[in-house]
DNA sequence: CCTGGCACTCAGGACAGTCGAGTGCCAGAA
DNA sequence: TTCTGGCACTCGACTGTCCTGAGTGCCAGG
């Protein structure tokens, strides 16, 4: 009972301090080092690790007292927990934002392993099969549900646009972009077109539109049925209005997935944790937003909570932009557990982008 | 002792007895409605089901004792079987299958289903919006995991195919079917195409390629290059190759998916199961393997181990071909554990198959 | 400020005992 | 011959207890 009470006192005041203390000043060195190999173990293992497990396998330099000394101070600043008494630490999200931030480098790839990268995606014939071989070879890399966005239409420039009559009402749209891909519409006309009144149009709107960014087509192309005769505007309006669609539609951006069956690697409490993950996998648009989310300069992590979509607060996503320049047309990454190789991952992510852009670019 | 000895005694005299005549002699009708009565329970709790608590939820006139020697009869024939003593019995593959060909009918949709498919497919706007809402609706309806085949161009015919010059001696080609589908190829001529040449060519494939079904055009263009100029004969072969190409390439068929989260109410020994599903799932050649099974006439059901890809053999697929008119033009299905509700699934499957197909028809 | 020592906590595994669902078999009734 | 009630038996699931070991926090001394 004396016992009891005094370690009680003694903790609240110590606490009291330290909390002050190190909100002010950054923590220690030790502390940061001692706070990398927790999380290094605890990847590796998946078991909370301990003082004595963490000086044996990390040349630290002090004793386990010295380390749990440090713990207490980590865990009352929240970067790892203990999942109860007599347990060791894991990191918490904030642990994992520190690390990350602060004690990780993006892992680079070793030379076989770009080898090996190159040599899969160069087989690739098209853009569609480009995508499919990137999703595929990212999932194996990392072990991990790996997701690759289409390049996207807004990004992208008019490479041509061709109007085919079908059928006296009706007419074929193709939009092809420099991406290479392909949109096609079907046109109801609301009358006959005639063939010289369409390839008058297709001659104009490819003087106008090739070349330019998507998103700016219409407004260059909006004066045009000012151009034709009364009779064919509405034809034109029609055509042009399909077009504008086609340009809009965005919202049509595909993603691709691959590695679900990682998902089973993902800790114990099992279904609980993989189910709503499958469910966000299949909305296409969540994974949208998410991968929206990628600043277009550098890689994005996002760890547990910090997640906007709830069904992910228990797993992370290393994502980035890639294109065929300088600019990036689309956004790929990996969902995994906040558990994740961070370093390993982000090399992996980041290697992959960038051949993709180098295959984009060549094509 | 003595007990141990009779008991031993008087079963293999019955065994040999009765497995002879159960070989011969179908199962008593009495033994057939314990049987669809503990699939029935079986399914709905998925709990083994003992004898006193299958008289006491099902008619059956009888007592349980007169319930467990029939019980008895029937795992030695082997359609059901004890996990453990002192268990209750569930139903093996063989046990599922006598069930869905003999004692099950498959479970109409009621009026207010029927009307929620007719109108959740009616929104659709084109052939992929198609198919993406069959595969949404059957997984729900289902709540298993669904999976849908674009209509395969094999047995569709040729809507029209149209050739545009994008460049000198760069030619697009456009094959339109009548399911909707379009596909098209960049061809890289050998020399600068004429655009009289192209109007030609254009006219005469259409004369000869439209209504046909893709696999037959190969044959019906064969001799166009003859009524070419020599000059403009390479063009015309190069085109009619990409041409064949696209026809050939059946190899492109895609299927979609939907529901896989479904899979995490999928029984006990979780991970285990899981993941060889999710990694069958991933695989398009498997799963257009499987589809490809089904018979064009009426609804196949795989059973377990009945399933040639081993992932899949504690799983039950349900599929059933679809198609505009009467030709099945593609094959969806489901795919859930064997422990599924038959009736109900089969219902679904037909009836969204029945939708789709209209909904093409009217297109 | 670090370290060794000490007392304390607590999850997990091993073990034993009980309970109850379910079974197979048998003798007798319909 | 077929069904039924009764009986003995089996065994998984659950419970409670004990023990061990990993891990901790605190303290006094270097």
């Amino acid at each position: 009972m004396a016992n009891d009470r005094r370690a009680d006192d003694r903790k609240s005041d110590t606490r009291h301090l330290d909390g002050r203390q190190l909100d002010v000043r950054p923590l220690d060195d030790r502390k940061l080092a001692v706070l990398r190999a927790i999380v290094q173990d605890y990847v590796g293992t998946e078991e909370p690790v301990g003082s004595k497990a963490l000086v044996e396998r990390h040349s630290l330099g002090v004793s386990p007292a010295t380390v749990r000394n440090d713990m207490a101070a980590l865990e009352e600043d929240g970067y790892i927990q203990q999942p109860h008494t007599s347990a060791g630490r894991i990191p918490t999200d904030k642990g994992y934002r520190l690390f990350v931030d602060r004690l990780a480098e993006v892992k680079p790839m070793t030379a076989p392993e770009r080898r090996a990268i190159r040599h899969f995606l160069d087989g690739a014939v098209d853009l569609d099969d480009v995508v499919a071989r990137t999703v595929r070879l990212l999932a194996q890399l990392t072990r991990q549900v790996a997701v690759v966005q289409y390049p996207s239409l807004s990004r992208s420039t008019v490479r041509h646009i061709e109007l085919v009559a079908l059928a006296p009402a009706k007419v074929m749209l193709v939009l092809i972009t420099n991406t290479g891909r392909v949109e096609q519409r079907m046109v109801d006309c609301p009358g006959t077109v005639g063939e010289t009144v369409l390839a008058d149009l297709r001659a104009r709107i490819n003087a106008r539109a090739v070349g330019q960014r998507l998103p700016d087509v219409p407004e260059l192309l909006e004066a045009l049925p000012a151009a034709f005769e009364a009779t064919d505007r509405p034809t034109v309006t029609t055509v042009l209005a399909t077009l504008f669609e086609a340009l809009a539609e965005q919202n049509e951006e595909r993603i691709m997935l691959a590695g679900t069956a990682n998902l089973t690697r993902f800790g114990h409490d099992f279904p609980l944790t993989i189910q709503p993950v499958l469910e966000a996998l299949e909305e296409q648009v969540v994974l949208l937003r998410l991968l929206g989310e990628t600043g277009d300069a550098g890689m994005m992590v996002r760890i547990g909570r910090e997640n906007a979509y709830e069904g992910l607060n228990s797993t992370s996503v290393v994502s980035v932009g890639y294109g065929s320049g300088d600019e990036s047309v689309a956004k790929l990454g990996v969902i995994g557990p906040t558990r994740m190789d961070y370093p390993g991952t982000m090399g992996a992510v980041r290697a992959v982008a960038r051949y993709v852009g180098q295959i984009l670019a060549e094509s």
